[in-house]
DNA sequence: CTTAAAATCATGGTAAAAGGGGATAGGTTT
DNA sequence: AAACCTATCCCCTTTTACCATGATTTTAAG
């Protein structure tokens, strides 16, 4: 029986791109496509295919939110990941709401192939920049934090200052100050641009 | 005679695409594409198409730039920018350096058979959400940096001081500090956290 | 060639962050 | 109970960033 494979992104040429490479096989079926998070849910919810390739950057509702969506509710569906850039963060969120595999946008047929063969399998598929990339990201561990100091992160991500930040958490001054010490020390950096930096590229923010 | 049309695009599965959308096409032929700027201007040595469908990010060379290369040396040869963003400054970077046209990769193949069309009579075309963002004024896009900004952008994310930017760039402390005050205006930010933070997510860094 | 933009440097001042200490209270884990 | 983490608070000093204003030189574009 053929693989039935749906393809959710939202550049319709990357869609036909992945059709015109998989029409030939015959070991896989395209059941369809959709362009947008609330168009794959909605066909899910008439027919399941085996395999859902899913670009991560989808308008309105992200691709990793959706794979952490479609894994609840229907576990029997696999996910490849699709993206265009080879961000580790992004691969990691992506796997760690439940999908199988990630391949890259400028990946050949033949790796596109194995992919969904290797998924449809039950096993994990990951592209060689993907997994490279995701080891890299496991040896330099982000560090973790408490409430409190994720939510001084965000404030002073925001642009605000120590002061602001202070009155807004009801807080005193050198409370807010020690936050701020015990984050550059947790992320090891020397300055607020370089943690920031860092913290938005790990989706921490 | 058929339109001789040359894909530029670093990802295979959009080439792909838009190989598959005018396979079927009389009027067009399809005479080669290539993944990044280089393999572009060795094609077209050898051979000059009549349109060049152009991503505008390419690795190494941004498309911006090769499209005013190709523009200078093949002036028969026209460019159809290709983009998966609809903003408005590369939109009208491309059309600055001589593009014909902007379509985006979400477009369907009636608006790329009309665009390439269009383009081929001599005329200009713009997608309708290309066209729409150009009339927008623009007060929330990504500023304009120059080259000096984005080294010293870059060094701050790296977490350098002002004095320590100074030194490696060989300028006085005083530079570094008006370029830092420059971006803040730019990014129309209060301070570094809050510009590092918009710099990341809108893949400045 | 003229003009505009970018890059360079300066002075002087205020606000904020960074770096170094240390301390107390409440909670969880062992 | 002791060890540990989190959150809270305080002091001090030095460094850095931020703000205003102005000016010269280089470079790019019309």
């Amino acid at each position: 029986m053929a693989i039935k494979v749906f393809i959710t992104d939202d550049h319709y040429m990357v869609i036909e791109g992945i059709r015109s490479l998989l029409q030939n096989e015959n070991a896989i079926e395209c059941v369809g496509h959709a362009s947008n998070a609330a168009s794959c849910l909605a066909f899910l919810h008439q027919q399941l295919p085996d395999i859902i390739l899913m670009d991560i950057n989808l308008p309105e509702k992200s691709g990793i939110d959706l794979c952490k969506e479609v894994r609840l509710q229907y576990p029997s569906v696999f996910v490849i990941g699709l993206s265009t850039f080879n961000q580790q963060s992004f691969i990691q969120k992506m796997m760690d709401n439940g999908a199988s595999g990630y391949v890259l946008k400028n990946a050949t047929k033949e790796e596109l192939l194995e992919a969904i063969d290797t998924v449809a399998k039950g096993k994990t598929y990951l592209s060689h920049e993907a997994a490279q990339s995701l080891r890299k990201n496991n040896s330099d561990e982000k560090p973790v934090l408490t409430r409190r100091e994720k939510e001084v992160l965000e404030l002073i991500a925001n642009g605000m200052t120590n002061s602001e930040i202070a009155h807004q958490l009801f807080l005193s001054v050198t409370t807010v100050d020690t936050h701020r010490k015990n984050l550059l020390a947790k992320f090891n950096c020397r300055n607020i641009a370089s943690l920031i930096k860092f913290a938005v590229q790990n989706q921490m923010i």
